[in-house]
Formats: C-alpha cells, structure tokens, sequence
DNA sequence: TGTGAAGTGTCAGTCGCTGTCACTAGCCTG
DNA sequence: CAGGCTAGTGACAGCGACTGACACTTCACA
C-alpha cells in the first residue's frame, strides 16, 4: 500500500513492455482486420492467429470483441475532455464546448500518433458508423461521457448537476447535434479530419436557427 | 395477386391465429421473464421452455434476443409518430414535437392496453434503460426514429432534409433532452406514466434556459 | 538462486444464432 | 371430400463469442 510508484512512467520491466506489445499488437491487427474484411466477418480466432496467441488470451486483454474498436476512440474521447478542462472559466458554456471539440479535433494528430496512425482512426470511426453493432455500443458510451462532460460544465458554472437540470440538458442538446455530424459525416466520401471538422463547424452554427420557435 | 384483401380484418383463419397466439405468449413469457430475472440471465431456452416451442421458433419470431424487448416499444413509437402527424400544421417544430410527446403520454394507455398492460410497458422500459445491451440497441433505434421524426418536421415545414440541417438539428437536440428525460425517470422509483410525463415537461422547459449563452 | 505470482495455453462447456431437412397441419382446388 | 401444396414447426448439427478451471512457463524480487 505504501511506495505505490517508485518512477512514474521510467522503465516498465520486460515484463510490463511484453504485455504491452501483445496488447497493441492484438489491438492493430483486428482494426485492420476490421476495416479490410469488416467487423462481423472477423473472428477473434483469425485475430489472435495473426498475432499468434490463444483465443483465451485476446480475451484477457479486451473484455469483448467490441471492445477493441473502442480502445482507440477511449484515447480521442479523454484528449477531449482534457481539451474542455483546458478552455478559460470565462467562457459559457456553449462557446467552451465549441471550442474544444474543434481544439481537439485541431490536435488530434499529436494525440494520437504514437498510438496509432490518425487515418487508421479515422476509418475505425467510419467502421463504427456503418455497423449496426458497434454503433448501438458507440451511443451508450456517448451517453456516459455526457454525463462526464455534463459534470465537469457544471463544476465549471458552479452549480449542482442533480439540482439544476441545465448541464445536462444543455450537453444532451449539445451532443445530439455532434452525433449527426457523425452520421453525416460517415455518409460522405471526405474522410478526413479536416472534413469532419468542416461539418463540426456547419452543424453547430444551425443549434441557433434550429431552434428558434419559427423557421419561416 | 389480384383479390388482396376480401374482408380487411375479418377472420384471419386458424394458422394466422394460431401464429399469433404463439408469438404473443413468447412475448410475454420473454417479458416476464426478463423482468423478474434480469435479461442476462434469462435463456432463450427458458423461455421457449414456458411456452413449450423449440429454440428454433422463437428465432423464426424474433430475429434476435433483443428483438423481443423492442416489440412493445415499437408500437409506442408508432403512437408517438401518429401523435406528432396529428399536429395542427400552424405549429412551429418544437411546439409540434412537445406537444406529440405528451399527448403520446397521455394516451398510451388506449394505445397499447390490447395487447400488454401499460405496466408491463413501463417495466420494459426500466429494464432497457438498466440493460447495457438494451441500452446500447435502445439507442441506435432512437436515432432511426429520429430521422423519420426529421424527415416529418421537415415535411410540415416544406423543407428539404438534406439541403436545410435545420430538421436533423432540431430533432437532434430534442431527443437528446428526451434521452436525458429517460435516464433520470429510469432512476426515480416512481415507475408511472404520471411521473415520466412530468419530467417530460419539466426537462423540457429547461431547453429555452440552458441554451442561453451565459446562466448566471 | 529459489520462490511466488503474473501471464499464457489448453480444454471443456454455455449460450446466441443459423442452415438443413423431414414432418405435420391448415388451406385450397378439383 | 380427397389429395396435393405449402407454411410452420421440431430435431439436429454446427459456428462463433465468451467463461471457468487448471497446468505450465517466465519474469520479478527477496
């Protein structure tokens, strides 16, 4: 229980740098697997063949075959949320929200490179649209960062999440528009990050016009 | 081809009766069963065990497991859909959409009594809401009918989905409240149309105020 | 250097789901 | 109303995701 971490992130044992290449070696080869062959056409079996280990053992490293798809989009989702905790307390809410999703878009690139490369994320991203499965699991753990995301607005106000349903409601609002961009996104050809951060910018422009009482 | 339809819905001879009777005691077997021990732990075989058909019938029923748990809902979405059509069209978008969601509220209870007791419903729902897996399909079903429901909007307001993001967005934002409106009823004890009803009303009238840019 | 534990492979088994095929029972026509 | 047609079903075999148990290897640390 004492001397948890002797050197924060120095030397990590063999042991330790083992683990990690399987896991990231198990991680690479099923997105490609994913994106050449499909998700629901790739087996753990083909997977963990390709790496060569036991079934029993991709198992160990992902919860469920689902969770792999996700282990990069976990990486993009906190390089969000630290992008949100970073913008000024002066801003409102809105405008912070804004801001660091097209920031983090911005620097996505930095984030991510030393995991993976961005352009393999972003076809995961696209993989996750297009298949029913993964998509249906991409929502519920949207709804669980919104919740994160729905605290940190409210810490960032001053007020009580449970008491006053403003947070939420506004980050409920706030997402739903985000989640279309994705969808419209997906459908087009431009699968870039330049390109979604375009339809970022398009989509969040309409939140004001879209909701005034008349359109006409 | 010719002759579709003798009599609308007169007598629908012994084998479409029998057809139903099946697959309406799969329903509720399924229902019940998964109210009382949790989806998870609730087999297929289980449940065809109850109504004494092989595994292989209920798969002829329901595509899937989960099918089984949206066969209400569906016909709750389809209430909510014909409540939202029967809008006057001098209602602006929200006004529209509001007051189809409480009106559904309001009249579940003649929309769906024939075929399960709106309590049953009401437990499906909590179910879904606390199921992860129901959660995550839940969800990607939402955004199904969320396009329809956009398409519908946009429709009244003599506009082109695809052109005009208004629709999408709108929608988009509403049902992200409606979402938040689930949760926090899922959470509550108070299991009753009376009481998601209210917190539809009352996450709603939120919307105007958390979309201010500045809440102090 | 030896001992404990972490990481892995193997194997057997459960559960969701599908294809196939034979059989039965409603239906429809002559 | 007999006889054929076909929709609906059951039985069975098989695949793929996932889990538990146990034995074996290999690193870590005293």
């Amino acid at each position: 229980m004492t001397d948890e971490r002797p050197a924060p992130a120095a030397a990590p044992g063999l042991r330790e740098r083992k683990k990690r290449r399987t896991r990231d070696a198990l991680l690479r080869a099923a997105l490609l697997h994913f994106i050449a062959q499909g998700y629901e056409h790739t087996t753990v079996d083909e997977i963990t063949d390709a790496v060569d280990v036991s079934q029993r053992t991709f198992f160990r490293y992902f919860a469920n075959k689902e969770e792999v798809a996700f282990a990069v989009q976990d990486l993009v989702e906190s390089h969000y949320v630290a992008a949100l905790r970073a913008r000024p307390p002066a801003e409102g809410p809105f405008e912070a929200l804004r801001g660091a999703v097209l920031g983090a878009w911005d620097t996505l690139d930095e984030a991510l490179s030393d995991v993976v490369p961005v352009d393999l994320y972003m076809r995961t991203y696209q993989l996750i649209e297009s298949t029913p499965a993964l998509l249906a699991v991409h929502l519920r753990r949207s709804t669980e960062l919104e919740e994160r995301i729905a605290r940190l607005i409210a810490e960032r106000e001053g007020l009580d999440v449970d008491a006053d349903p403003r947070p939420r409601v506004a980050v409920a609002a706030f997402s739903g528009v985000m989640r279309v961009t994705g969808r419209l996104w997906a459908q087009d050809e431009d699968a870039s990050v330049a390109s979604i951060r375009r339809m970022t910018e398009a989509c969040l422009d309409q939140i004001g016009p879209a909701l005034a009482a008349d359109w006409r």
